[in-house]
RNA sequence: GGCCCGUUGGUCAAAGGGUUAAGACACCGCCCUUUCACGGCGGUAAUACGAGUUCGAAUCUCGUACGGGUCACCA
């Protein structure tokens, strides 16, 4: 076989040779040690948590090291592309806070090692092929879809291994007359690869997160470039990542199962082997089962949800260290207000087993992170939020600012901060009662205890009331209050001796509690009414005493 | 079905031949507290199973079971 000829004639508008495309990707010059990591993600539409832990882990090794971290898009497969899908995946990363130093932009490149979507590269991997074809390592094959489907009926009637290889690469050695033939009949075709390997031999693999591996050798004759002349990711990661220059790349492990394919791709090229790290999924429970993050069926995990429930960023991009590396939380009791980027990230702490994503787990990190937080910091995000989300909250969260951040500095601060929100949707229950128009009262919680008294202490509580009392005189009038009506003014008196009184004076400022705030649970009640119009107090106390 | 990866409490996980098998979340109890939240103290709960190697195994080996992944002109 005159494999020159069939390079040429399969791709006579190839003039550049495979060295004159290497110049143009020359080493980078960077640190002793410095990584160089990609995101390459498929304009799809559709950002999901999984993306962004494999993210983090490409953005950690690069920048802790040094080195560079880039975007690639990977737009070789036109039926899963959807428009805007670039932009999405730039104001992803953008919000979450994984700055790339180069790669795709909106509409064009940043950077020397482009261009950055593989859409547009079609020429060079052509180059390349159309070398493996003159070397004898790759050929044109004509089967249509019908005829590979028959293959596989095939195969597995027989209890054979599936796919393109051994006696079923039909078309491995087809002769050049007949190519030719059926290149001149306008038949349609792919370039596959003429995999040298067989299920005999084992390949052996160091992964940085997996460990130790021996494989399988590939020995399917991959398609290389699909019949629209655009490569398939194989053979664009092995191109792509070779002349970019990538030390690491980080992936999910399910491309564990086509690695060998990969190694024996840049071992026939000649190119250097990069360092793989096949992180473990992520996995969800559905019924019974554990099964890994799928984008079809967990739309709740898709990065806009959590940006419309209002989960911080931070509080995810925590939550995912701490699934990352097990040793996060305890460097984070350690380092409260350190930045998580100088967590020493390790890919070797991560775990080889798939974990579970845990919602409670979740908002715990994220109650800890916004509980770090100073109220002038979490009044700005909230307020972003609610613009987007919520707008009718987001006027009454705005209406007087100097209101809403006394408030959110309620326990706020010191040693025992105060951890009563998760996610911003949640704000608007948690402070509602300031607001007039959303408050609507829940007099249920009333104490028993005070069954008798409750609607005569709100009365003469209105008489007594002055919003320019201290906290201890206003606590005073409380404890006299009680006195009043038979109630220990002390907690202490009354554990002492419980049959002397009704309650404790705790029952009596809980009626005053339910009346104002509308609820049992609330902060501080003297700092909220603090806030609070006198005029707005008085009404809330009276109406009370009515129910 | 072939190939590959995995399996420590409900969840995330530490322990890399010798520990009473950490810790966190969740749950339960107690304490603190004018409510709640926070915080403190305590508790329930785990090495999938079976062989082997060894003085000694969660840890090494093999088998079984179970879970996951993959076997496209998708990535």
């Amino acid at each position: 076989m005159d494999t020159i000829r069939l390079a040429q004639l399969l791709f006579p508008d190839v003039t550049e040779t495979p060295e004159q495309v290497e110049a143009r990707y020359p080493a980078r010059e960077l640190p002793e040690g410095a990584k160089v990591t990609r995101m390459a993600p498929s304009p799809t539409g559709f950002m999901h948590l999984g993306n962004l832990f494999g993210a983090v882990v490409d953005e950690r090794l690069a920048h802790q090291s040094g080195g560079i971290f880039y975007l690639r898009i990977e737009d070789t497969d036109k039926k899963r592309e959807v428009e805007g899908g670039v932009e999405l995946i730039l104001d992803t990363f953008r919000k979450f806070g994984l700055p790339f130093d180069e790669g795709a932009t909106v509409d064009g490149d940043n950077g020397a090692y482009g261009p950055y979507r593989q859409s547009r590269r079609a020429s060079i991997y052509h180059v390349f092929v159309k070398q493996l074809v003159e070397r004898g390592y790759a050929y044109p094959c004509f089967c249509t879809e019908e005829e590979l489907a028959e293959m596989r009926a095939q195969q597995e009637a027989n209890k054979e291994n599936f796919g393109y290889y051994g006696k079923y690469a039909k078309y491995r050695d087809c002769p050049l007359e007949e190519i030719e033939s059926r290149i001149a009949n306008g038949e349609s075709y792919v370039i596959r690869f003429r995999s040298p390997g067989s299920i005999e031999n084992k390949v052996r693999h160091t992964d940085l997160v997996k460990g130790n591996l021996e494989l399988t050798e590939n020995d399917q004759d991959i398609v290389l470039l699909k019949s629209d002349g655009i490569p398939t990711y194989h053979f664009a990661h092995v191109v792509d990542d070779h002349l970019m220059h990538t030390t690491h790349v980080v992936r999910g492990e399910e491309w564990l199962a086509t690695l060998p394919v990969h190694l024996q791709l840049f071992d026939v090229m000649g190119w250097k082997r990069p360092k793989y790290v096949h992180t473990a999924q992520l996995m969800k429970m559905d019924g019974g089962s554990k099964r890994k993050l799928s984008k079809r069926k967990d739309p709740e995990l898709a990065l806009s949800y959590y940006y419309q429930q209002g989960i911080p960023v931070p509080a995810v991009m925590e939550y995912l260290m701490t699934l990352l590396n097990s040793n996060f939380e305890e460097w984070r009791r350690a380092n409260p207000d350190a930045s998580i980027n100088d967590f020493p990230f390790s890919p070797k702490k991560m775990s080889v087993s798939g974990s579970l994503f845990d919602m409670e787990k979740l908002r715990d990190v994220s109650k800890n992170v916004i509980s770090r937080m100073t109220a002038d910091e979490v009044y700005d995000l909230v307020s972003a939020w609610s613009a987007d989300n919520d707008p009718e909250f987001h006027a009454l969260f705005v209406r007087s600012p100097e209101t809403t951040r006394a408030f959110l500095s309620i326990g706020r601060g010191g040693k025992k901060p105060r951890k009563d929100v998760a996610f911003w949707s949640e704000m608007k229950a948690y402070m509602d009662f300031l607001f007039p128009e959303l408050f609507r009262p829940d007099y249920s919680g009333m104490p028993e205890s005070t069954a008798d008294d409750a609607k005569a202490i709100l009365t003469e509580y209105q008489e007594i009331y002055d919003p320019a009392d201290e906290m201890s005189v206003w606590f005073d009038k409380i404890k006299a209050l009680a006195d009043r009506h038979g109630f220990a003014p002390e907690t202490k008196l009354y554990k002492k001796n419980p049959e002397a009184y009704k309650g404790p004076v705790g029952d009596v400022s809980m009626v005053l509690r339910v009346a104002v705030c509308g609820r049992t649970n609330a902060p501080d009640l003297y700092s909220v009414m603090q806030l609070m119009d006198r005029g707005e107090i008085l009404r809330r106390l009276s109406a009370a005493a009515q129910a």
